[in-house]
DNA sequence: CTCGGCCATGCCGTGAGACTATCGCCGATT
DNA sequence: AATCGGCGATAGTCTCACGGCATGGCCGAG
């Protein structure tokens, strides 16, 4: 059949991000010739050019770019593949939640108090992520469920239950224009300077301005006490609020969910007991 | 890393589904030792024991269990890689859909009729696929887009729009029990003897009997008119209706969905600009 | 007790893929 | 305009990982 080793898929992606032999040979560790023959091996098997060289760039070939994308998807297959079989051995005896810390709309201590009174109770291990990788902590085994939110995390092969819904929030400056109104709308905030959250695609309107990138909350909170931004947040992520920013509710904004997420085809009672008390947990909270 | 190649992860599929080396062995188009060895440096690498070997039989271990599912998803995600990147250099020509055949709610014609009208109009391929492959199909690039039935269809790794909600009809020999009512609940029907869809979780109630295994609606036409079982099936499928069959509409069964699928990372206009023109017809029928 | 089915082991041969050295192209520098 | 240097491709050699063959060991069936 179609057969493409998993090997060649690292090198391509390798070569596909740095869009360099040389560097690409690198980082793989291993020589440049035999990265080139790599390639040109894998553009012969699969009947297409993925890459145009010419002796000074390489750039990605229309069916590189599939490649790319694709290939990343199945390399994350393969090695989460690899680490559920290893963590499958040893039964499990932590469950590992991986959390953006201070995002946990104040749920996590009932969840994990709910959690501690199921029959079947195993510790917790919780882990950090940063802003855009929790859930590939999920995806590729590293973690067994993660707090995300719904629509700003990619759910790509996740399964989740909703633990809460909330409105959003504009945080400004006690100076700013629309500090003293007691709402706003989208459109008041479409001429607005708005931070770009590293790894998250652009969800504000084509027209704003894009400021400062930020990884998480406390760094765009940061950018809008020195004056540079303004954001929108889900109204958990800002209490307490900062003595010297204001929050007034966005209006017309989609909510934001908080999610309990899992990997889709997750069925171990592990999990389904720890889902189990979270969702019953943020009902009665 | 976690390094696992797609030729060993495609060995360890072959042995988990055969449960013996020699057949295994076969299939592969290898020699039985070499597929012992490998195996054995596959559980060595991963540090688990993946079969329980006795001399008369294997069966999975625990993490066999693992690797065997999310091995088989790790090994669909690289062909579909393949697969996509051969497709993605030939700028394609005709649109790829996959129906099964009588399933298509009498849309299909208006659907075609739409998307003729498009401005980027391509030639559209019509592929016949069994009931449980449609989706298979879509993942693995052979076709573009399905049409499929929700909740009936497993969609992971898909995206869809949903063209017609319908309700649900239990089909019945004209003589059976419940032939005389207008219409008919799940509970009536709770002790009928139900066909089991091949390939389709069961989904009637735990305590129903289960009946013949078919594979399709024509089939279980057949064994009604048998009175071997009764079926219930979305409205659509129920038209025309066989002269020796009646159908009574489920008032409590969940509604179902007839939707157009794709492959959630699907960005191409082609396939953009058949959906679109896919729901606006739906929508005007 | 023997036979036969089945998986494991040992040994050997081969070829895919890695390495080193080197070439050829082309943009940049002076 | 000539040179240099960066980068990818090519050539030639080597090696070791993986597959084949022969065989051993285990165990259930008859």
């Amino acid at each position: 059949m179609a057969e493409l080793e998993t090997r060649e898929l690292e090198y391509f992606v390798a070569v596909a991000e740095e869009l360099h032999f040389g560097r690409a040979a690198a980082r793989l560790s291993i020589a440049q010739p035999a990265l080139s023959k790599a390639i040109r091996r894998l553009e012969s098997r699969l009947g297409v050019s993925l890459l145009e060289r010419s002796s000074r760039h390489v750039a990605l070939a229309p069916a590189g770019e599939a490649l790319l994308h694709h290939g990343r998807n199945a390399l994350n297959a393969v090695s989460a593949a690899a680490e559920k079989t290893r963590r499958a051995g040893d039964q499990q005896t932590h469950l590992r939640l991986v959390i953006k810390p201070g995002s946990d709309a104040n749920l996590l201590s009932g969840i994990l108090a709910a959690y501690a009174r199921q029959p079947d109770t195993r510790q917790v291990d919780i882990l950090f992520g940063g802003a855009t990788d929790r859930a590939e902590h999920v995806r590729d085994g590293r973690a067994d469920v993660a707090l995300l939110y719904v629509p700003f995390d990619d759910m790509t092969g996740l399964d989740h239950e909703t633990l809460t819904v909330e409105g959003r929030v504009a945080i400004l400056p006690p100076d700013h224009r629309l500090a003293s109104r007691t709402q706003v709308t989208l459109a008041d905030l479409a001429r607005e300077t708005l931070p770009r959250w590293k790894g998250v695609r652009w969800t504000g309107a084509p027209e704003a301005r894009q400021g400062p990138e930020v990884t998480d909350a406390a760094e765009a909170l940061h950018m809008i006490r020195l004056g540079r931004t303004v954001a929108i947040l889900p109204r958990s992520l800002a209490e307490p609020m900062h003595p010297d920013l204001v929050y007034r509710p966005v209006a017309d904004a989609p909510h934001s969910e908080l999610v309990l997420a899992w990997s889709q085809d997750d069925r171990r009672r592990l999990v389904a007991s720890f889902i189990a008390a979270a969702v019953d947990a943020a009902g009665r909270a």
